[in-house]
DNA sequence: CGCTATCTTGAATCCCTTCAAGTCGCGTGG
DNA sequence: CCACGCGACTTGAAGGGATTCAAGATAGCG
């Protein structure tokens, strides 16, 4: 477990302190969100919240990755989002959770329960406006990500699905090109609509082409930045997807 | 051209006053908001926003079908949402449109100009509220059409469409069976992330087996109603797609 | 009543999946 | 520290669902 947050100085070596729900707040509002919060830990491969469930509170995503899918009666899988630092769960306004979440890597949340973060949203304008804007993000990533299920082929996915995990800022060295998929190869595929083995087949080739080198299997490097952007079939690079 | 908006009693008649971006505004929030809207048509096949346009008003749908979509560099494209009566065109707090926005039929907007708005939801918290809520519902449905896109086959795409489709109201007769498609073949498809002559081709089998009929192209009847929702590989009906 | 866009249907092809062996890397325990 | 074992990954071959290419058919308009 976590030590208590440090109620005398609240947040100041929060790593995501200026990209969360509390972006916007001043020292005041902090402090009253503080007074709420709870640290929460999560090993990798556990639950987070599954669909169905109630909700009994929200949270900010302070370190690693989680996912978020829907798992089809036969068992195919989709994941519907990855939730980074910073991130926000919690559908507001939503009673029961629509999505089941799954701590990809060990996970650390700052929580909130919900009676007192809807009572807290009420008297903090900046809170709401904040979430406002990160939904707005949240939606348009979604809808980027849907031209990628619906149209991409599945070397382009792979290319759209490294440039964002680079652009995400998995860097693992310091020249930049180096990071690391937080994700198996399963995982990927079910966030790409693909099976595993055409992920393997994707990553191999691109390999073998020179694009990108592997160290490890879940280590990647981009030897041919341009390559693997124009691959991606994205107009725009860095566009809004998360 | 239309009339201008009735101040004395506004929106009375509105077929959208309890679902849209007003519907939690009292009589006094209505009428600021009706002192900043206008009404505006738009024919079937006309664009109402092109991606990278600067935002320059907000609107709300009175009527009609529009359509949210995104194309490639080589002419690739998917619909990332049906934009209907009672929902909201524009992306609060980003500066420009991120996906083409399209009449599918004739479509009459609730029109209003971007500062005045803005201004507007900081004095009003329960526009704010209702638009974090609608936010929310349609991040749902965009998350839910991805699992459509990423997962289903073309008989599943199609069972949900139509499904969707007599969910949210086509409906054209009294015994609640019959409905009209206000999409072409092409345009669904582009929905579903399919080519149009599998969009047919999928249309004619599920009536060669009696699921569906066909009067006319575009107007079809359920004539089982559980096969529908059984193909459609959803395991809750009425989910949350819009 | 004829014309045209939209839609249907057929046949061939292809990309991805499915099924099936292997191989590799990593953590564990000897 | 190394051998072992298992889960994660790679690779191959066959199969299938959707696409592509190509004619026709039909509805709905003028």
């Amino acid at each position: 477990m976590n030590p208590p947050i440090n109620l005398s100085e609240p947040c100041a070596s929060c790593g995501v302190r200026e990209r969360a729900i509390c972006a916007r707040c001043d020292a005041s509002e902090l402090s009253q969100l503080v007074a709420i919060g709870t640290h929460v830990d999560f090993e990798a491969g556990q639950p987070i919240l599954w669909r169905g469930d109630e909700f009994t509170s929200f949270a900010s995503v302070v370190s690693g990755v989680a996912a978020l899918s829907r798992t089809m009666d036969d068992g195919r899988t989709q994941v519907v989002g990855l939730v980074l630092p910073s991130d926000f769960i919690g559908g507001l306004g939503r009673e029961y959770v629509d999505f089941d979440v799954t701590a990809v890597t060990n996970v650390t949340l700052c929580q909130f329960k919900k009676e007192p973060f809807e009572e807290l949203l009420e008297r903090v304008p900046h809170l709401a406006q904040r979430l406002l804007e990160m939904a707005m993000d949240e939606l348009n990533a979604a809808r980027e990500w849907m031209v990628l299920l619906g149209r991409k082929t599945a070397r382009e996915k792979i290319a759209t699905f490294l440039a964002m995990i680079a652009r995400r800022s998995f860097q693992s060295d310091t020249d930049g090109h180096e990071f690391d998929l937080p994700l198996t190869r399963e995982e990927i595929a079910d966030f790409l609509g693909l099976t595993y083995e055409t992920v393997s087949r994707q990553l191999s080739s691109m390999k073998k082409e020179g694009t990108i080198d592997f160290t490890g299997r879940r280590h990647f490097i981009i030897k041919d930045q341009e390559a693997l952007e124009h691959t991606s079939g994205d107009s725009t690079p860095n566009s809004s997807i998360i």
